[in-house]
RNA sequence: CGGAGCGUAGCGCAGUCUGGUAGCGCAUCUGCUUUGGGAGCAGAGUGUCGUGGGUUCGAAUCCCGCCGCUCCGACCA
C-alpha cells in the first residue's frame, strides 16, 4: 500500500478530549476519529488493526469448536420481557419503535436472541453440545462513556454461547472457551489474567473476567501473590481477621446519649471509642422489602455481594422514611429489636463489645455482644475487600491492582433456557432443559487495551499480530536518487510476494516527518532506504520495540524482515 | 442525575475579567531553498466565536435559557 493513496492523518499534539495514553495515541496516530461522545469512526489504518484482532478471535473460536453466526442487532422487546431482563437492563438499552409502533431495542447482548434461535433449532441430545459465536456491534446507553473505545455507546463484541445436556458437560464447554480466551489474548500481545467475577445482570452462578492490568483500568482486582487467588473487587472474599473487641463486657449493654452524631466518625467520637468499634447498620430495599446489613464501622458494604446473597433483582439503599419505618432514624440505626432480616458481615464474628445505634434519635448502645444477637438472620461476607485484607484461601495479605476487563466468561445454568423453555430429548426420551454458558470479548476494547499496554514516549508499539501493517518502508531520497527509488520498489515487491503486509511512505515529506509518523503509528518493522544507507551498503532494517537495527543489501532485506517478524511473534 | 471545567479556523490555543467588529502556532495551498528525526523564507486561503434570546449605538466579551464535550462521583454485562 502506498501511504500517499490512503487517508492517514496524524496529530502532533495530544487531543484535548483524551485522558489516557491509549486514547491519546489512537487519536494521534489517526486510528480513530470521534463522531460524538462514545461513538468513533475507525479509519483505514484503525480498521486493519481491528480486523486482525477479529481474525485471531475467529481462528481460536473455530479451533475450539465454535461456529460463527450473525444475529440481528435490532430486536423485538418481547424477547426481553420473556427473560425478565427488560427491566433489569432497563435504562442501558436503546429503545425505539418501528413505523407500526412495535417496541424494539438495539441489542446490548444476545442471550435472548440466541436462546430463541437454539431452542427452535435443537431438539435432541445428539445435537449437543453446541457452541456458537458472532462478532457484532452492540449498543449500550452508557451513563458515562469514556476513554475512547474503553466504554463506548456502540462497540464490537465477540459473544459466544454454549448449550449442553448437563451441568458437567457445560463445565467442559466453559473450560474450552476459557482456554481459548487465554490463547486469544496472548496472541494479541496482551498480558490478561483471569479473575473471579460477579455475574451482574447477565446472571448465572460462576464467572471469570479476563483482566488486563493497567492503572487506567476501571475495575479493582484483589490478588494474593502467595497462592494466586484473584478476584474482582465486586466479588472478592476475604478471611476476616479476629475481632479486636472479643471480650464481653460484664455489665451488659448500656444506652448512651450521642447528640447530633449521625456518621460513624461522629458516633465514635461521641461515645469515645475507635470507629472500628462502631457497628454500621444500613437499610436496603430488596425488591421492595427492607433488610438490614451490619458491618464494621470502617468497612464499606458491597452491594454486589449483598444482592447475590439475597437473590433479588433490585437492591437500593432505603430512603430516610423507609429506614425510619423499618428500624429507626438514619444515623441512629441499629439491629437491636428490629423485625426485618438482618445480615451481619463475618468481620463482626466474635465481636462482643460493640456500639450500635439505638433506633432512637441521638442515642447509641455500647457494650453490645453482636456475636450472639438473636436478630441476626445470617452471617455473610458482605463488605468490599480492601488491600491488606487476608486471602480467603491462604490467609496472606492481598493487594489491589487496576484492570481493564477485556473478556468475561459465564456459567449461566438454566436461567435463559428455562425462560425460553429450551428443551431437548435425552437418550432415555426424557425432556430436559439445556444448560448454557456465555462468553464475551470486547473486541474494540481489546484493541485499545493492546495500545494501553504497548507504547513508549514516541508512540504505539504494535505487536506484530495486530499491527495495521507489519512493515513500513521509508524511501528518503526517491525523488533525486533513482537507486533509492529502485531499491525501495524492490523491497516492497519482495515483501508483498512473501505475503507480508507493507506500507510504503511515498509522501513528499522530509525524513524527520516520516520517522516521527512511523514511530507514532508504531509499525513493528521499519525499513529505511536512503542515499546514505545505500552508501553504507544497503538499507536499514529496524525493530520498533527494541530499536535494534541492521544494514542489509536491498536484495536480502525482505528475507531479513521476515526473520525479524517471526522472531517478534515468538517473543509473545 | 450531582459536582467541576471547557466550547473561538482541520488540530492545539490566546483574546472574555475591563464591550469597539477576531488573532497565534501547527496543518492546508503556491513559489524558491532545504532533505537521516515533526525545515526556512515569501505569499495565499480558512471562522454562522456551540446555539437561541436579552442588554447596548456596538457583544467572542455582559445577562438568561438550551445544546455539546471532558473529568470526578453516583450508576452500570
Amino acid at each position: 500500500m502506498r501511504w500517499s493513496r490512503t487517508v492517514i492523518s496524524t496529530l502532533r499534539e495530544d487531543p484535548q478530549e483524551a485522558e489516557i495514553a491509549s486514547h491519546k495515541l489512537m487519536l494521534r496516530a489517526g486510528l480513530l476519529k470521534k463522531l460524538s461522545g462514545g461513538l468513533y469512526t475507525f479509519t483505514p489504518l484503525g480498521v486493519r488493526a481491528l480486523h486482525k484482532v477479529e481474525e485471531i478471535i475467529r481462528e481460536e473460536m473455530d479451533a475450539a469448536g465454535a461456529q460463527e453466526i450473525l444475529m440481528p442487532a435490532l430486536q423485538p422487546i418481547e424477547l426481553w420481557e420473556k427473560s425478565g431482563r427488560a427491566s433489569r437492563m432497563g435504562a442501558s438499552m436503546f429503545r425505539l419503535k418501528d413505523r407500526q409502533g412495535r417496541a424494539m431495542v438495539l441489542g446490548p447482548t444476545h442471550e435472548e436472541v440466541v436462546t430463541d434461535y437454539i431452542c427452535k433449532e435443537i431438539s435432541s441430545y445428539r445435537q449437543l453440545p453446541c457452541t456458537i459465536y458472532q462478532i457484532q456491534t452492540k449498543f449500550r446507553d452508557e451513563i458515562r462513556p469514556r476513554f475512547g473505545l474503553m466504554r463506548a455507546k456502540e462497540f464490537i463484541m465477540k459473544d459466544a454461547y454454549s448449550f449442553d445436556v448437563s451441568f458437567e458437560a457445560a463445565d467442559a464447554s466453559y473450560k474450552a472457551m476459557y482456554d481459548a480466551y487465554e490463547r486469544i489474548f496472548k496472541r494479541c500481545g496482551l498480558l490478561a489474567r483471569p479473575v473471579e467475577a460477579d455475574t451482574g445482570a447477565i446472571g448465572g452462578n460462576h464467572s471469570h473476567e479476563f483482566m488486563v492490568p493497567a492503572p487506567s483500568g476501571e475495575d479493582g482486582i484483589l490478588e494474593c501473590q502467595k497462592c494466586g487467588y484473584a478476584a474482582n473487587q465486586e466479588r472478592a472474599e476475604r478471611k476476616p481477621a479476629p475481632s479486636k473487641f472479643a471480650e464481653e463486657f460484664s455489665g451488659g449493654p448500656e444506652e448512651v446519649p450521642t447528640p447530633g452524631a449521625h456518621t460513624v466518625a461522629e458516633a465514635a467520637e461521641s461515645v469515645g471509642v475507635p470507629e472500628e468499634q462502631i457497628v454500621k447498620s444500613l437499610i436496603y430495599m430488596a425488591d421492595g422489602n427492607p433488610v438490614m446489613a451490619i458491618v464494621e464501622g470502617t468497612r464499606e458494604l458491597n452491594e454486589c455481594k449483598l444482592r447475590r446473597i439475597l437473590g433479588c433483582s433490585e437492591l437500593v439503599m432505603a430512603d430516610d422514611v423507609q429506614s425510619a419505618e423499618a428500624a429507626g432514624p438514619v444515623g441512629s440505626i441499629g439491629p437491636l429489636g428490629v423485625r426485618i432480616p438482618v445480615y451481619a458481615d463475618i468481620g463482626l464474628r466474635g465481636a462482643k463489645d460493640m456500639v450500635v445505634g439505638a433506633n432512637r434519635e441521638g442515642f447509641h448502645i455500647k457494650h453490645v455482644n453482636v456475636d450472639s444477637l438473636s436478630e441476626i438472620t445470617a452471617w455473610e461476607d458482605i463488605v468490599t475487600v480492601e488491600p491488606d485484607d487476608l486471602c480467603p484461601r491462604c490467609g496472606s495479605p492481598m493487594r489491589v491492582v487496576r484492570g481493564i476487563e477485556v473478556g468475561h466468561v459465564f456459567k449461566l445454568g438454566t436461567k435463559y433456557t428455562d425462560a425460553f423453555n429450551a428443551k431437548f430429548l435425552d437418550s432415555e426420551k426424557n425432556s430436559r432443559v439445556m444448560v448454557m454458558g456465555c462468553y464475551g470479548i470486547g473486541v474494540t476494547r481489546t484493541l485499545q487495551a493492546v495500545v494501553e499496554q504497548n507504547f513508549d514516549k514516541d508512540g504505539i508499539i504494535w505487536p506484530v499480530s495486530v499491527a495495521p501493517y507489519s512493515v513500513v518502508v521509508l524511501p528518503l531520497d526517491a525523488e533525486k536518487d533513482p537507486a533509492c527509488a529502485a531499491a525501495a520498489e524492490r523491497i516492497v515487491k519482495d515483501l508483498e510476494s512473501a505475503g507480508i503486509d507493507v506500507i510504503v511512505d511515498d509522501r513528499d515529506e522530509r525524513p524527520g516527518v516520516k520517522f516521527k509518523d512511523a514511530d507514532l503509528i508504531g509499525f513493528p518493522v521499519r525499513v529505511v532506504v536512503g542515499t546514505r544507507s545505500l552508501g553504507k551498503g544497503g538499507v536499514e532494517v529496524r525493530m520498533r520495540r527494541t530499536g535494534e537495527s541492521v544494514t542489509v543489501p536491498p536484495e536480502s532485506a525482505a528475507q531479513r524482515v521476515s526473520e525479524m517478524l517471526s522472531r517478534m511473534r515468538e517473543d509473545f
